[in-house]
DNA sequence: TGACACATCTTACAGATGTAAGATATTATA
DNA sequence: TATAATATCTTACATCTGTAAGATGTGTCA
């Protein structure tokens, strides 16, 4: 019971973390303004997101002036790493390799990142 | 319009889907026995799966004697694109770096795997 | 040809999700 | 100290999801 069961993120709650990941802590505005343009939803919307995974246990909020600010309650890469497993899980039966050579064939890749990956292995 | 736009699937479309990709076409009761041992779903909730994902365009079907055979209804790389972009873009704003740089920390891909991705670049 | 096994079709249903409105509280300002 | 602006809190609600049961159809074999 060390590791304590999350409930899962559904794809918007993961957009809105993600938001606040990069803003490191945010109000609900602020999370509104960062908001690609396209991404057209209400103020309200945003706030019973950030609510929600506040009630998951992904973040947690202080209260500045009249507003709340919120950030994360457990750490970047523990999310990232249960939801990308999960994710390769699903799609790929946990195999990385065919989604890297997705990666690679579809450009989004290149020769530069590759080298870079290579030293960070061989730094282990 | 010439790229339709496919209706989302669920983490459980997903699972299901993959395993019709390995059987390449599959009964109900295959992608059942293809199942895990540890997900112990019903054979019921995998016919509802292979229904919706059929609804949805993933996959069609035609009768074999009193059965049916499901196949994929549209390609499998197709299907991955959409997803993993959509994934990508969620959880790191459509950068695949910090994904790959996860992969590699975890030990989820190797020098071998990087060897391999750098032959596949290269010859583009 | 009747019954058994096994399919599909129809229906169910609680909980999650996406999206947000209305009610109420709080802070700054005229 | 009213009042406007801006927050949060409470509530809503249609749709999607995960999970499956019950009704009905069909092929097979005694």
């Amino acid at each position: 019971m060390t590791k304590r069961q999350l409930q899962a993120m559904s794809p918007a709650e993961t957009e809105i973390l993600r938001l606040v990941w990069q803003l490191e802590q945010a109000t609900v505005q602020q999370v509104c303004d960062k908001l690609p343009p396209k991404r057209d939803i209400a103020y309200k919307t945003v706030q019973t997101l950030l609510r929600r995974l506040e009630e998951k246990g992904y973040l947690k909020h202080k209260t500045k002036g009249k507003a709340y600010v919120f950030c994360p309650a457990i750490k970047r890469e523990d999310v990232v790493k249960r939801t990308v497993l999960d994710f390769l899980d699903r799609l790929f039966a946990g195999d990385p390799r065919p989604l890297m050579q997705f990666l690679a064939q579809d450009g989004r890749i290149d020769a530069d990142d590759i080298e870079r990956l290579r030293e960070l292995i061989d730094k282990q």
